[in-house]
DNA sequence: TCTTAATTCAAACGTCTGTTTCAAACATAC
DNA sequence: GTATGTTTGAAACAGACGTTTGAATTAAGA
């Protein structure tokens, strides 16, 4: 077993289990029992429990925005000047996870989860890790939102991406639950990519709604 | 020390605690701490940890729902078969919250925290709770709902509800997170009636969006 | 006032937690 | 083969956790 073998068998196991039970609800023990690895392997390799958490996220996060980074310099390269609507802003976005979680179905799901979990555990540590650690996607989508929101007051568009943000962020992390419900209620499969098509002109029609002020 | 002061006292603690750092964080000994009553009268009164973050929502929904429940039945007495709009279902129940959280403002954001937490922590126990404590109102809230958007496949409609909560319950639970960036990024205040006055025509235009299937 | 029930209190229980230790096993280079 | 540095392993650590106990205190009714 080699050393990388031994780390992302750890990571692998924290990811699915974080995803499933939340942070403090999973212990070492449990994770490092699934991976089949000695419990000592995961201060020895990362530290603390707190550093696997962020190394989880950084496996997650950092392909996901080089993804975005790097179909945004595409499309600008191709198309300058161009000016992109909401929709295919969002388009960029949700390309970037399908890719990132490509070949593992649940991947999707893990991904939303931990996204929604990092806002709402642990007191924000997680928020503010991603906030600085990502800074620079995260201006350039937004300036890329300014641009296809010029009729916006800019205090409104801040709380609009926000309330983008919230839905998205709370409906694909609670897919699994929500898509359950869905089925014993309407008898009829859904998949991720139905959800994700039907949560475009939600979005869409939110930013560009009159404004409330 | 009376009985009901010294459960009051517990809960009032165990929510403000909770809201903040979420539950499996929060230990019983931090909440009798603050409450200043001795530590086994959580068992004493609640019987578990568990029981108690129940009591803890029990105390916040009922009161909510209630109020739910009586304006919808003063208006369907006053005005029969009138149809609301969503945005006036949304009044309704920002309406029912603003009551229920008066007086102490810093309630409101507590109790959305609760809500966005109940979602996230704890393997959903507190989502099923919550769902099979208080079926009746959500149906009533989710047949006005049905009646004011007729024009939406009952498949599609079911997912823009949850856009709707997801919105919501992600932008109020954070909204102390939030609106210390924002204040830091445009330097001027910012309520949280101006957030929930900003809200509701997001989401009034996201469930009225054209189809997305 | 005496009795009885309800409540509070300090202390302890057993269990689980993240982390550390240090010897054993392994790989690598000379 | 020997020496060196890296990785694993079993065991133990100290501390925090939810819960239980049983005696002390308080409140209430007759």
């Amino acid at each position: 077993m080699t050393h990388s073998d031994t780390v992302s068998r750890i990571l692998d196991s924290a990811e699915s289990l974080f995803a499933e039970r939340g942070f403090a609800e999973t212990s070492l023990r449990s994770i490092t029992a699934q991976a089949e690895v000695n419990l000592a392997a995961v201060n020895y390799h990362f530290g603390s429990k707190k550093s696997l958490i962020q190394a989880v996220f950084a496996r997650f996060f950092t392909p996901f925005y080089q993804m975005i980074e790097s179909s945004l310099d595409v499309h600008e390269k191709r198309y300058p000047d161009d000016i992109l609507s909401v929709e295919e802003i969002l388009k960029f976005v949700s390309r970037a996870i399908s890719k990132v979680s490509e070949g593992d179905r649940r991947r999707l799901a893990i991904f939303m989860r931990l996204l929604g979990l990092a806002y709402n555990q642990g007191q924000g540590h997680l928020r503010k890790f991603l906030q600085n650690e990502y800074r620079a996607v995260s201006r350039r989508v937004m300036e890329l939102i300014t641009k296809a929101t010029p009729e916006l007051k800019a205090e409104e568009r801040f709380w609009r991406i926000h309330f983008m943000l919230g839905a998205a962020a709370f409906t694909l992390s609670n897919m699994e639950h929500l898509r359950a419900i869905f089925e014993h209620d309407f008898n009829a499969p859904c998949t991720e990519e139905d959800v994700i098509a039907m949560l475009m002109p939600f979005l869409g029609a939110g930013v560009r709604a009159k404004s409330g002020l």
